[in-house]
DNA sequence: ATAGGGTTAG
């Protein structure tokens, strides 16, 4: 047929129908030094050959004859688009298309409207969804998992609800996206229902997205009733079960499924990795996290993984091994930085923490909320005021950030630990926010370093009012009444928590051996040695005797949430795990303990007399920092 | 054309 013949046909259709056509009557007149077939072919084919200036010019010239090319050569041009970030680009390309009142298919919008959302543009993507006249499941899909990225879960939800109203079904890759958006378990309950429904719980990504927001809201027999529901295999299952477990703190679950998963024959990738050093950091296992250090090196590009290594080696006492990660990482972002002031700080190192953040500011990193809370912490544990001040002042005017519950707690620690009781309680009256546990605690500690019963009584009060069950201040009340023999108070507070049933825990310390983990627990003689273990123990104590060490138990207001006076101070659980460490590791092994409960004072001593007499190294982790004891000293100053 | 897993504090 002719190119006559194909204008006075067209001329023949009702102009609604005419307009979808390739080419219009005047078109072709147009066009007669440039027949539109081969304008087409070149457009095609420098969309296909990625060759994006040209296939720009050649649609110019396409728009000005109102040609369209089909659905699948622009998405090619869209996808050209995407890989080069060319923006002003696919907006031309976006015109072009709805140009001469063309309306393209769904197919094709739905392309667009995902460009728009990778291009981070949700707005222009949203008008595209809004014009279109016929959505269906992808449409929804890709505007609900947009939503869903940039975490507007309401929108995300509420788009969800109106797409069902709309009578499209989501599918496999819809549930997939919208889990995440869940903001209570109650919806995430529904969304399971629907799952069960269509038949689609055995999707593998559906069911890593479940098992990942179950674990999110602490559900993990949830995750691992999804989990166990798995026939066919996927490593993203595992490593969704292995994170779930890693990040509510089971770090033992997570090494157990880490094994299942070993067994299964799936190989250990980065997640895998980041999630079994994580587990590893909880635990203070430092041999099993070296091991694994070691198929860590496969992927040494990796991040996130790096980070976690980094993490697990400051977590687990070893600054010299964190200190050689982090110099060999070949892109650090501000958690590596973040992970290794709080590293330098928590281990003692407050000087090295603020060097480094010096470093960190210089190398163009920005610090974060995270990051400030370590420089502090780093401050306060070195009775470093000014600096302190210094930091916390410039977070706010220099960094933009806005102090937070956190950092006002890290100043009363600052300057309760430093004396300045009077400093830090102005500061709570100045503060913006309504003074909680995380300001009162650190006061606490303060009054207990200094020995200030009446504000201690005070803020011990504050506390029990916010958290009636914190075992600890109970503890630190009574001992501050018994201190002043304040019997009947004594009496009151001890009646106090029996009645609300509150039970102090019991002094926790483990010990690595072997790769084989020894707990020992305030009053549990369990251990198969423990008789070895307490003739060790016997021993060592007449050794401390012979160079001075006389056992205290007047730490009364030095023991805010540690053992207590009346557990008999010569059986706390870290002077077991320092007796069985010392007979069961070799000479010049470092002794790593690490405890549920903060250290108390005698065993302080106890632990510095230890390294002196014994020549060894011991490093005790305590919930709150570590103490590295070496030569009769402690890399804590006596400053805890 | 649309989907799932990992890191810092508390």
């Amino acid at each position: 047929m002719g190119m006559k013949a194909i204008s006075k046909l067209k001329s023949m259709m009702p102009p609604s129908l005419s307009r979808h056509c390739s080419h219009t009557p005047t078109a072709s007149r147009n066009a007669a030094n440039h027949p539109p077939s081969s304008l087409l072919d070149d457009f095609t084919r420098f969309c296909y050959q990625r060759d994006l200036p040209r296939a720009i010019r050649a649609m110019d010239a396409m728009q000005r004859l109102g040609l369209h090319a089909d659905a699948v050569t622009y998405s090619e041009l869209i996808k050209c688009c995407l890989s080069r970030r060319a923006i002003a680009e696919a907006t031309l390309v976006r015109n072009h298309i709805f140009s001469g009142g063309y309306e393209p298919k769904t197919f094709l919008v739905n392309t667009l409207i995902n460009m728009y959302v990778k291009f981070d543009h949700l707005e222009e993507a949203q008008a595209l969804f809004d014009q279109m006249t016929e959505r269906n499941v992808v449409s929804w899909t890709t505007m609900i998992s947009a939503y869903c990225n940039v975490k507007l879960n309401d929108k995300a939800l509420k788009l969800m609800v109106l797409m069902i109203r709309d009578g499209v079904r989501p599918n496999m890759f819809t549930y997939s996206s919208v889990l995440r958006a869940c903001d209570s378990l109650f919806n995430l309950g529904q969304l399971h229902c629907g799952i069960f429904k269509a038949g689609l719980d055995s999707d593998v990504f559906v069911r890593s997205a479940l098992i990942d927001i179950y674990a999110k809201w602490g559900e993990l027999r949830c995750a691992l009733c999804v989990f166990g529901e798995m026939v066919t295999g996927d490593s993203v299952v595992w490593n969704s079960i292995i994170g779930a477990f890693a990040q509510n703190n089971d770090g033992d679950g997570a090494l157990n499924l880490f094994k299942r998963m070993k067994r299964a024959g799936f190989q250990a990738d980065q997640p895998t990795l980041t999630s079994v050093l994580r587990a590893c950091t909880g635990l203070a296992l430092l041999e099993l996290g070296t091991q694994v250090h070691v198929h860590v090196l496969k992927y040494d590009q990796d991040l996130i993984l790096n980070n976690a290594l980094l993490d697990m080696y400051c977590k687990c006492g070893s600054l010299e091994d964190a200190k050689s990660v982090f110099d060999r990482m070949v892109e650090k972002d501000v958690i590596s930085w973040s992970t290794m002031i709080a590293g330098l700080a928590q281990n003692g190192y407050s000087r090295e923490a603020l060097n480094l953040f010096e470093l960190m500011k210089v190398s163009g990193t920005k610090p974060n909320y995270i990051t400030i809370l370590g420089v502090l912490f780093a401050c306060s544990h070195a009775g470093l005021v000014e600096d302190g001040w210094y930091h916390f002042r410039s977070m706010k005017n220099v960094y933009k950030i806005d102090p937070g519950r956190e950092h006002f707690g890290c100043m009363i620690d600052l300057l309760g630990r430093a004396g300045k009781l009077d400093e830090a309680i102005k500061l709570i009256d100045e503060m913006e926010y309504e003074p909680d546990a995380i300001i009162w605690r650190p006061l606490l500690d303060a009054c207990r370093v200094h020995q200030n019963m009446d504000v201690a009584e005070y803020a011990a009060k504050q506390v029990l009012n916010l958290d009636p069950e914190d075992a600890g201040t109970y503890i630190l009340l009574s001992n501050i009444y018994a201190n002043s023999q304040r019997w009947e108070d004594v009496a009151e507070v001890r009646k106090n928590m029996r009645e609300r049933g509150v039970r102090k825990e019991p002094g926790c310390s483990w010990i690595e051996v072997n790769k084989q983990i020894h707990a020992f627990i305030l009053g549990d003689s369990s251990h198969p040695q423990i008789v070895e273990i307490n003739r060790q123990l016997n021993l060592l104590i007449h050794k401390l005797r012979e160079v001075g060490y006389i056992p205290d138990t007047s730490f009364v207001l030095r023991d805010l949430e540690g053992e207590q006076k009346d557990d008999s101070i010569r059986y706390h659980s870290e002077k077991l795990a320092i007796a069985f460490g010392l007979m069961s590791l070799s000479r010049g092994k470092t002794i790593r303990i690490r405890k549920n409960l903060r250290i108390c004072g005698d065993c302080h001593i106890f632990a510095k007399l230890t390294a002196k007499v014994e020549n060894r190294t011991i490093v005790i982790r305590d919930p709150i920092r570590y103490h590295h004891f070496q030569d009769g000293i402690c890399s804590c100053g006596d400053y805890w």
